[in-house]
DNA sequence: CTGAAAGCGCTAACAA
DNA sequence: TTGTTAGCGCTTTCAG
């Protein structure tokens, strides 16, 4: 096929033990020797073949990343910190997506990846999801996003304060019937949108507001479910006076169901996003601002960490989010009706 | 490590070669010896090792994904058609980012993935990058979106057709002062601006409309590179009356730019992107929609085809475009003022 | 500091 | 239909 290490070997006068040495820049080779071995595999061209090595080492080079959420922004953004950390270690990245119901013939993740990674990287992945049991049990490397489990590292937002300032904010702006957009049902939540719920809560209590079932509506994350949400919310008897979505992308879908109707999105009714993706600005979103690529890059080092891959200092595991306002939640026109 | 074919074997009583063809379902099993391998791999839980696979058939089992584009939504949406028909291939994607100027050394994607992968799959590379190049060189499959090169395959959109009916769109309305924000340098760009370049000066040809090089400004396919070009165009002596974004993206924040100095898109200024991603929607952006998912998808089965990886049947490599319009293109009290 | 030799786990002829 | 026997290209003891 290619050129290989015997090749090298052979034309630098050398064994291939050294040659392997040489390559990998281990000290315990005289310089001039390393030196010459370089100079021939790059005057062979030489590509090194990450199957050998593996087979030889037992560590794959490359990490996977499991997540239901492959067409998702927030998905997105946290591949780019990704991609960049792991590039830098020169791990390969393997992408798996996780709870696809479209599969008729799902290969359990840890089938598919178990031999062919060195570590996880798992995103948003429901607690209670087969597959995460069966990585966790693996007793391989993980560190997560957006759920938490035993033996495996974690990567955090507070996103029980979180929620409540986006509730605070509209509940400062004198509203109390704010409705609830959430992604799936409530009693089976990934991790964190049940730590949003309860953020969600913990303001209303603090308010003194009642929870109204009936305003609380699921939107899949999605932004057709958002706007199926929205649309259902329009239709109550009494609709909400403001709408807080778990996620930007369902907040979309609720303005577009808005607009749709006439009504005005932060004049008619306020409503705030989750995620604070850069487009929401065109938007006039109001949102709270997820530093995704960091929690992407933050995820990786801590993985690279866990397989000894890195000696890049640690940085902090719980990651900060912020209030974003803007016209969404409130206008001169806004505040003159309450 | 773990159970090997070595385990399999020595239980069930047969050689490793029969549990190794047994394993991949290949017919000169008896069906019987099969079943009994099967179940011996079941009760021993076994996983097979790729890197040793791949290292004796000379076979990957993986496809490199090369994109300067990791972060955007277009990106986005062929990862997804890309994953359904990989995953069913039971190929595993890897990800692999060109031309990130903030690499400090940035590892050719030929020495990265050249033994690690069995084809290519390139998107929206610019045409003259030296890492397709080198990659083009290598001689292994690889299917091209966006790019076209010898010795690939490529999917297509009529992109000179596309951008065309956008121009069209707007000219119909009666604008003569059409701005262009385009991705990058002209002269130096990926194929598919090229081709979409050469559509706006069909249409303008076509409608005898002067093409001013001054309305053309550069946004390199990001939401804030479309804000500080509409921000540039502004502060013209004479804004256009319409402007044809690249990409949605860009005229996201185009209509960013307008907002911020009080100006309605759509209204005051016409608005047409490019891309049709479901976002826009919400924007109330004229667009025109291109099927990324079903190019991913499409690109994924040609380079399994490739490969000979599949039997599914090869369909159509053109893919076609629509012209969405909104309201960010003519609203009554625009036509007015016409 | 360097070399010889034995694998890593699997597949692919070639025989049987 | 099945088994035997070599590797695939690299790393890694263990000597030297």
């Amino acid at each position: 096929m290619g050129v290989t290490v015997k090749d090298l070997a052979r034309v630098a006068g050398v064994s291939t033990a050294t040659v392997s040495r040489a390559l990998r820049g281990f000290d315990s080779v005289d310089p001039e020797t390393r030196q010459l071995v370089l100079d021939v595999a790059k005057r062979l061209d030489y590509v090194g073949s990450p199957a050998a090595a593996a087979l030889s080492t037992g560590k794959a080079g490359s990490i996977g990343i499991i997540t239901p959420f492959v067409d998702r922004l927030a998905f997105l953004r946290m591949l780019g910190g990704i991609e960049r950390e792991m590039r830098a270690a020169n791990m390969d990245l393997l992408l798996y997506r996780t709870g696809d119901p479209s599969d008729p013939h799902p290969v359990p993740p840890r089938k598919r990846l178990a031999r062919r990674v060195d570590g996880f990287l798992i995103l948003s992945v429901a607690a209670e999801s087969p597959d995460l049991e069966e990585i966790l049990k693996l007793g391989m490397p993980v560190t997560m996003f957006g759920t938490t489990g035993p033996g495996a590292s974690s990567v955090y937002i507070d996103d029980r304060a979180g929620a409540a300032a986006a509730m605070d904010h509209l509940l400062e702006r004198g509203h109390r019937r704010i409705a609830v957009i959430y992604g799936r049902e409530i009693d089976n939540p990934i991790v964190l949108e049940h730590q949003r719920y309860l953020g969600c809560l913990d303001a209303m209590r603090r308010a003194g507001v009642p929870v109204e079932d009936r305003l609380q509506v699921p939107g899949h994350y999605t932004m057709a479910g958002g706007e199926r949400a929205m649309a259902q919310l329009l239709e109550r008897d009494e609709p909400p006076s403001a709408v807080f979505a778990f996620s930007d992308e369902m907040a979309y879908g609720a303005i577009q169901a808005m607009k749709n109707r006439g009504v005005r999105p932060g004049h008619d009714i306020a409503i705030i996003g989750y995620d604070g993706h850069e487009i929401s600005a065109a938007l006039d979103l109001s949102t709270i601002s997820v530093p995704f690529e960091l929690i992407g890059a933050t995820a990786a080092r801590e993985l690279l960490h866990e397989l000894g891959q890195t000696s890049a200092p640690r940085t902090a595991k719980v990651l900060p989010t912020e209030l974003i306002a803007r016209a969404s939640t409130g206008t001169a026109s806004f505040h003159a009706e309450l």
